[in-house]
RNA sequence: GGGCCAAUAGCUCAAUUAGGUCGAGCGCCACUCUGAUAAGGUGGAGGCUCUCGGUUCAAAUCCGAGUUGGCCCA
């Protein structure tokens, strides 16, 4: 980019992108930043793997909008960031993707497909979803490591995987055991309870009579589960609770029934019963221990028998719903489960893993589990067991993926006891520093308090294989060979490979056997859970064990930063391994952001049809801008909505920043600006004060920015910026420096100018960089050319300078411009345009600061308020035409009036006084004063009143009124002249405009006014239009561009001609 | 059903981090200005601070209960 060159008149995001991402290309932007910084000081960030099916939506590109200008922000405070991205690319979500590819249903197809030929086809579509994400990513300008990303399913990320859990077998936290999971029979694996799905479904709901033995009568259960009665095994009470045996009777027939107290009437309405007499009351606590009948015996014949089976016992999941006894089934739910085991109970379960009953199961053997439920409510009425019989609709569980009904069954799975390292893992928490730290100490503790051991096998193929051999003749973790690494396996196996060409999936490691003395083992068949993957992100990032050169150095982690969803996932499952393996936390500080919902606060989802893609957003608005909406919301923890509007607005705030930055370039280009020669510290006396102001407020916005990025709150940063841009360069500094920019004679004062603005936007587009990489780049490569770095990423964060730090500056000019805002609403309070002149502007001020501020800029505010004169009040002086009234102080009026401090307040508000003292006020608010009440010069301030006939208005600073400004708009002939002569030169301006006339273009004009008083008006400042609008001579125009107006209801045409086609057509 | 978070103008958010008259940007409407601007300026409308209780002279703010939304868990 050539220095001060042309740039595009109008801001174009898309058109300047593309040729930003080409510059990028040809300068080998990244890689040169990257390089920059390989001396610094190494700061460890770990990106969290995105999942690889489907695109990235609004919240991955929130997250890695988010990473990218923390990355970048690092960067240019001189940090050498590891920025190598990640993906996740193993795990049930994929096989299903492509079992539906492959129109599979169930783990035959695939087996009669083969192993090999089906995780083949997962690596495939793993590997074309990555590349989408990469493209997704690539597309709004993040920069990544993408060359080089860590892929979970590469032979080092899984041997990293395998290294981790050694480690924790190493220190006795893998086991294997029976445990009650969840079960999805299509996938035939276990799955986490986080993958569980609830959806409201109607399922049987049925009240079950158990017939008690050496007793009449039975208690009654209800359930939502018939399939689960055959494993019965106990019935549980609260020991607590009151139950009562009631003798009910129905069509003349009676029984007696025991249910919780507060069940009763429940229970008789479901049976249909027509009367009922209670005949017995007793606790929980009396009937542990009495014996009962298994309702489907015959049926079953396999079902529990044993001696303490089939018995009432006390269980702590018991509440007095439904029937106040639970059915209990150790072999299926996971209460069920614990309790029984505690009661030494035998764990019986006739269910596959694919949800069909196994010959245990009896009668009901070879039926899938859902559907046998009818048959068994039909056994159960057979046997007069059934009280009642329904349905109900009730949240249920389903596998995430395939959306089919889970069930809860016990299999032997493997497990990371992390339990046993519970306070380990609460301790190790406190090493890391949260934002918001509420996540830490709330949800996360919470979480990592109640987790239970960790289910880390699955029964499926796209996965990390455990590294578990067991003996041939036992698959238990008695005697387990745990292997760590490839060269290890290579080591170890009976069969001869290749440590560095082990792909180390399924396929390849299944028949590998591992012969010690006279025991040969073989590989357990399963593989890892898709959260143990990424569980070791933080050095599988690096390689490590096969790359042992950076682990030392960089590990842990010094930055995480995920969605708050991760809680229970990767910053869990990363504390959860890294604490097993290694006794620490993985990461020092996390940033736990929010998720991205839809301008109604709703969860973007594809059902409802309410997402917005990104690629829509960049379409619409351009990356930067979408970028920075993204990262003006706040990170710690907030959900953020999605809003177009804001996406809008900063665009327009980038064609604002834009428009500033493009108006002095071609002034520049013009003198020869060389910013190496004209530095700031060259021109320093010559600066005007408004340049100090500016270069003052530069140091603020970036002292303010560092400490609010520091503090994960760019988006604090970000307004910041936008503030000094839009509101400072924009709206003030430019607008009063234009003129100095006009001057064709070259000036120190000009010189200062440039130097100014040049360092003003030099600095902002590198505060900016972070957030909008391609429009600051632009603007940065116009600005510098040849002498500084080839992109603006590779700059130094802008560091506060002391020497420009002005903060009484600061405020002066926030006066100035208060004064000004202030006039110029006054101004339309007295109906007076800003073009015509007013006769004089009053001041009046509340302090000292203000008195001074004014006196310095006298001439810029009568300038800017168009005035022919400024008067001052100073603080100790009053403007006689004034009345006043007061401002109550409610922190003194509330401990002095109590209850009636409101009643006093509205008083003084009301008062109008001549003399602001408080004898006056006292006399205005008598009515609401006690005898014994006065009021203090604490408890109110005075504000003037506006007399009439000339307009006021207060002004201020951060709330506080400081002073009043009064415009004296009365009208003289001489302000009449100004003002018509003003409204001829913006009418034959327009007129300019609509010929489309160069600036310097001559023209001649002809002008003809109806009221002949305004005419000679008009005519005094003949020699002011000429100038203005460039007009060589009045006369009568021929063939001009003619037309009629109407200025404050008098009739005037205006003709002009350009002197060169007039010329031309003579 | 439980835990955590949020709720303030049509929208996005502030309100000086242990109460003291609730403000800004965007959007909208009107007026205005225009020789850098798809700009700028001024004004206006728009608020039972989600609801109900409590503490206090005084609550958006503190306490309790609920409602709605989000996340997580069951």
């Amino acid at each position: 980019m050539s220095r001060f060159g042309e740039v595009d008149d109008q801001y174009d995001p898309h058109a300047l992108e593309q040729r930003v991402f080409e510059y990028w290309d040809e300068v080998d932007a990244y890689e040169q930043t990257v390089e920059h910084r390989s001396d610094g000081e190494s700061f460890f960030f770990v990106d969290g793997p995105p999942y690889t099916s489907g695109s990235a939506h609004m919240g991955t590109t929130w997250n890695k909008s988010l990473k990218d200008v923390y990355i970048r922000f690092l960067r240019m405070q001189g940090y050498d960031v590891t920025d190598r991205p990640g993906y996740d690319m193993h795990g049930l979500p994929i096989e299903t993707k492509v079992e539906e590819r492959l129109g599979f249903e169930n783990k035959k197809d695939i087996e009669e497909f083969g192993e090999e030929n089906f995780i083949q086809e997962c690596k495939d579509y793993a590997d074309e979803q990555l590349e989408g994400l990469q493209d997704d990513f690539k597309s709004f300008g993040v920069w990544m490591d993408w060359d080089n990303p860590y892929r979970t399913v590469s032979p080092e990320y899984m041997e990293a995987a395998w290294w981790g859990f050694s480690k924790a077998a190493e220190r006795g936290l893998v086991e294997k055991g029976h445990r009650s999971i969840s079960q999805c029979p299509r996938c035939e694996t276990a799955i986490a309870n986080n993958e569980v799905e609830y959806e409201d479904v109607e399922d049987p709901s049925i009240y079950v009579k158990f017939d008690l033995e050496e007793r009449e009568g039975s208690v009654v259960i209800w359930t939502t589960t018939p399939w689960t009665i055959p494993a019965n095994t106990f019935v549980a009470v609260d020991p607590d609770l009151t139950y009562q045996g009631v003798r009910a009777e129905r069509d003349g027939e009676e029984e007696v029934l025991y249910v919780a107290e507060e069940c009763v009437e429940g229970v008789l309405k479901e049976g249909r019963y027509d009367d009922y007499e209670i005949v017995e009351e007793l606790t929980g606590e009396e009937m542990i221990g009495w014996e009962y009948e298994h309702p489907l015996a015959e049926e079953v014949p396999d079902h529990v028998d044993v001696d303490d089976a089939l018995q009432i016992y006390d269980a702590e999941y018991v509440e007095a719903d439904r029937t106040g006894l639970v059915h209990s089934a150790p072999g299926h739910g996971e209460e069920d489960f614990r309790r029984g085991r505690e009661l030494g109970l035998p764990i019986f379960c006739p269910v596959a893993g694919d949800g069909v009953y196994t010959d245990e199961a009896g009668k009901y053997e070879d039926q899938f589990v859902k559907e046998a439920d009818e048959e068994i409510t039909a056994d159960l009425e057979d046997n007069g067991a059934m009280l009642s019989s329904g349905t109900v609709h009730h949240n249920y569980g389903h596998c995430w993926r395939c959306d089919t009904g889970i069930i809860q069954i016990v299999t032997d799975q493997w497990f990371i006891t992390i339990t046993d390292v519970k306070e380990e893992l609460l301790d190790n928490i406190e090493d890391s520093e949260w934002h918001p730290q509420w996540a830490r100490d709330n949800r996360f503790r919470d979480f990592v308090q109640e987790a239970p051991d960790w289910n880390v096998s699955r029964q499926r193929y796209w996965g990390i294989p455990l590294p578990v051999w067991t003996p041939e003749d036992r698959d238990d973790d008695e005697d387990m060979i745990v292997v760590s690494e490839r060269e290890e396996l290579a080591e170890r196996v009976d069969q001869d490979i290749d440590p560095e060409a082990v792909d180390l999936h399924k396929d390849t490691v299944d028949d590998l056997t591992i012969t010690e003395g006279d025991t040969t083992y073989t590989r357990v068949p399963d593989v890892f859970d898709v959260w143990l993957d990424s569980s070791v992100a933080s050095w599988g990032t690096l390689d490590f064990p096969s790359d042992d050169s950076q682990f030392d150095e960089l590990w842990p982690a010094d930055l995480i930063l995920e969605a708050h969803d991760q809680t229970r996932g990767w910053f869990w499952s990363q504390l959860g391994m890294g604490t097993a393996a290694l006794g620490e936390i993985p990461y020092e500080q996390v940033l736990m952001h929010g998720h991205a919902l839809d301008e109604d606060g709703r969860k973007m989802s594809k059902s409802v049809g309410n997402v917005v893609e990104p690629d829509t957003a960049i379409e619409r608005h351009g990356s930067d801008a979408m970028r920075m909406f993204l990262l003006s919301a706040n990170p710690q923890g907030d959900d953020m909505r999605f809003s177009w509007d804001e996406m809008g607005t900063m665009e327009n705030h980038l064609r604002t920043l834009w428009n500033v930055f493009r108006f002095p370039l071609p002034y520049m280009r013009l003198d020869d600006f060389d910013p190496q020669q004209t530095t700031l510290e060259e021109v320093d006396d010559d600066l005007e004060l408004v340049d100090e102001w500016i270069l003052a407020r530069l140091q603020s916005t970036k002292s303010e920015m560092t400490e609010q990025f520091e503090a994960f709150r760019q988006d604090r940063a970000l307004e910041a910026l936008v503030d000094f841009v839009v509101e400072d360069v924009s709206r003030f500094y430019v607008q009063a420096v234009r003129e100095r920019m006009w001057d064709e004679e070259d000036s120190a004062s000009k010189q200062a100018a440039y130097a100014t603005i040049y360092r003003v936007l030099r600095e902002s587009v590198a505060l900016l960089a972070p957030y909008a990489p391609f429009v600051s780049e632009e603007i940065y490569g116009t600005l510098t050319g040849d002498a500084e770095h080839d992109t603006v990423h590779m700059c130094d964060w802008p560091a506060v300078e002391e020497y420009w730090v002005d903060d009484q500056l600061e405020d002066d000019v926030a006066f100035l411009r208060a004064i000004e805002e202030a006039g110029a609403n006054a101004r339309q309070q007295a109906g007076r345009k800003l073009r015509w002149p007013v006769q004089r502007v009053v001041v009046a001020a509340d302090d000292e600061r203000v008195v001074e501020a004014v006196e310095r800029h006298t001439d810029l505010l009568e300038d800017r308020l168009n005035a022919r004169s400024i008067e001052l009040v100073a603080p100790d002086e009053r403007w006689g035409e004034l009345e006043y009234s007061a401002q109550a102080d409610m922190s003194e009026l509330g401990p002095a009036f109590g209850d009636r401090a409101g009643q006093v307040m509205n008083a003084l508000n009301e008062a109008r006084i001549e003399e602001p003292n408080l004898e006056s006020l006292e006399a205005a608010v008598a009515d609401v004063l006690e005898d014994d009440e006065a009021v203090t010069e604490e408890m109110v301030s005075f504000v003037t009143e506006t007399p009439e006939g000339i307009a006021g208005t207060a002004f201020g600073l951060n709330g506080d009124d400081r002073g009043v400004v009064y415009v004296d708009a009365s009208l003289t002939d001489d302000i009449e002249s100004e003002g018509y002569a003003r409204e001829v030169i913006r009418r034959v301006q327009e007129m300019r405009k609509e010929l489309d006339l160069d600036v310097e273009e001559r023209i001649t004009l002809e002008l003809e006014i109806a009221d002949d008083r305004v005419a000679d008006l008009v005519e005094e400042h003949e020699g002011l239009i000429r100038e203005e609008v460039r007009a060589d001579e009045f006369r009568a125009v021929e063939d001009g561009h003619r037309k009629e107006w109407d200025v404050e209801d008098v009739s005037m045409t205006i003709a002009i001609e350009p002197v060169a086609a007039a010329e031309a057509s003579d």
